[in-house]
This record gives structure tokens, C-alpha cells and sequence, in this order.
DNA sequence: ACGTCCATTCGACCGCTGTCGAACACATGA
DNA sequence: TCATGTGTTCGACAGCGGTCGAATGGACGT
């Protein structure tokens, strides 16, 4: 059978509304977490899948890190065949945290001297 | 015998200008700080010394939460005599981190049910 | 049926940070 | 000078969370 309609099943996800303060902050306080919103918002809607984000990470840390987006109400995930696309719940999260989203998104890269570093790179 | 001048030095305190959003995510997610902040807000300016704060940590632990605060540029301290007295530098904050504060101080203290802490009973 | 691709889950490791008691430093008043 | 009250600093400990490789589960395409 070719190919018919994809069936798109939406999963579980929080709703931002149910989300304490808290967990709020702890998601976004993470710099992946982040760099994963900045990049959805820069996308239309369900057109990125977890695997094409280019995250510092390996797959099972980002596998981690958008379960707690999607606990923390702040991504919808779609199932298309074996992907699953993401949508930024913006308006959503902005109803229960006016803001908030907004500051992360328009977060700038830091792109300084590398004071924050993890540990001696000893590089340049 | 009275009226001598308190002599009230201001310490040194980090400019919120220059704190990354890392930094000021990380420094409210914690609870004891939010809490230490919305208690500040509540007051007239310099009129809390650290001690007068009702706490659920140790003296030690509180120390260290104002000295995560007054890092992130969230507070400002003076020292009269042996106190140390604190300022909520909310204009300058909501200058770098607009709208960020205001969800702190807004924040519900969560009379529910869950009680917020996982574990640390019986202590003492 | 089978293999492949995608994402999650599992177990383990490790560093960071919140926590504490005790010791210290400082200013004040007797 | 000493005692007191206030806040910081010093080790030390414990737990949480981010991280990984490997194993697992599903959904196609062939």
C-alpha cells in the first residue's frame, strides 16, 4: 500500500497550566533544554524531529531532556511514523508564565571569552 | 550617648547587567532564595538583617543562599554595625530579566498537598 | 519476516550544589 | 578587655541531575 495519510497521534503531554514555578525554572535552567526551545522557535510548527537537532549531547541525554519539556508543559510531541516532531507551546506557557519563554528565546548565545567553561581546556 | 551615625558601608554586588541568564535561572530555582526574596519584597528596603529571616536552613545555608543572591545582582546588602542588612534591587533585575522577578514574588506558596521537599526529615 | 531507523529506557558514573556543625571574624556594649 | 550577637568560612557529607553506552521497543520499507 503507498503511502496514505501519516498517522499523527499526539502523545501525553503536560499542560503548562498544572506546572509550579519550580519546575519551571528548573527546566529552563538547563543549556540544552534551552538551546532546544531557541531552535523550535525558529521553525515552523512539527517540521523538527528529536534526532535533527544539533545538540552538544548524546541521544539519550536529549531523549532526557525533552521528556522534561514535555513534562514541564512546554512542548507538544507528535508521532509520525518512527519520528516524533515537536511544537513549542508558546502561547501556553507564556498564559501561565508571562515572559518567561520570552527571555529564553531571545537569550544570546554569550559568545565571550569562554569565562564559564567547564573545566582547563587549556585551548587557545 | 546617642545619636551617633550609623556608619552603613555598602558591599560590593554583582550589576544584573552582567549576569547571563544561566546564571539567574539557576540562582531562582531554588526555593529557600525565592523565598528569601518574596520575604524582601514585603519590606521596606534595608530593614531585614539575614538572621531576621524565617528560614528553613541552618545559618550556615542561609548565608550562602544571599551570597548566591547578591552574586546574581538580585540583592544589595549594607552593613550597619553586625548586621547586614538587604535591598531587593528589583528596578535593575527587571531591567536585565523583564518580567522574571515579578513571577518569583507572585508565586503561590503551594499550600497543596505535595509537600515540596522529597526527602531531609527528621532533621535536626 | 526481516532489517533499519528513530527514539526511549536501563544501569552506572560523576560532578555540582545544598546542607550541616564548628570555627572564625567583626562590631558593639559593658 | 571581655562577652555577646551577627554573619561568613571551612571541611565534609549526601542526593539530584546530567551524562554516557548499550539494550529495548515501534514503525516503516523491502
Amino acid at each position: 500500500m503507498a503511502g496514505q495519510a501519516r498517522r499523527t497521534r499526539t502523545l501525553r503531554h503536560t499542560d503548562p497550566k498544572d506546572v509550579p514555578l519550580q519546575d519551571a525554572l528548573e527546566a529552563l535552567a538547563d543549556p540544552v533544554r534551552r538551546l532546544i526551545l531557541r531552535t523550535l522557535a525558529g521553525e515552523p510548527e512539527f517540521t523538527r524531529a528529536c534526532g535533527t537537532f544539533d545538540l552538544p549531547v548524546s541521544k539519550a541525554t536529549a531523549s532526557h531532556h525533552f521528556a522534561v519539556l514535555r513534562a514541564t508543559g512546554l512542548l507538544e510531541q507528535v508521532d509520525q511514523g518512527p519520528r516524533r516532531l515537536s511544537r513549542l507551546r508558546r502561547a501556553e506557557f507564556d498564559a501561565r508564565f508571562p515572559g518567561l519563554l520570552g527571555l529564553v528565546l531571545a537569550e544570546d548565545e554569550q559568545p565571550g571569552p569562554a569565562p564559564c567553561d567547564t573545566h582547563a581546556a587549556a585551548s587557545r
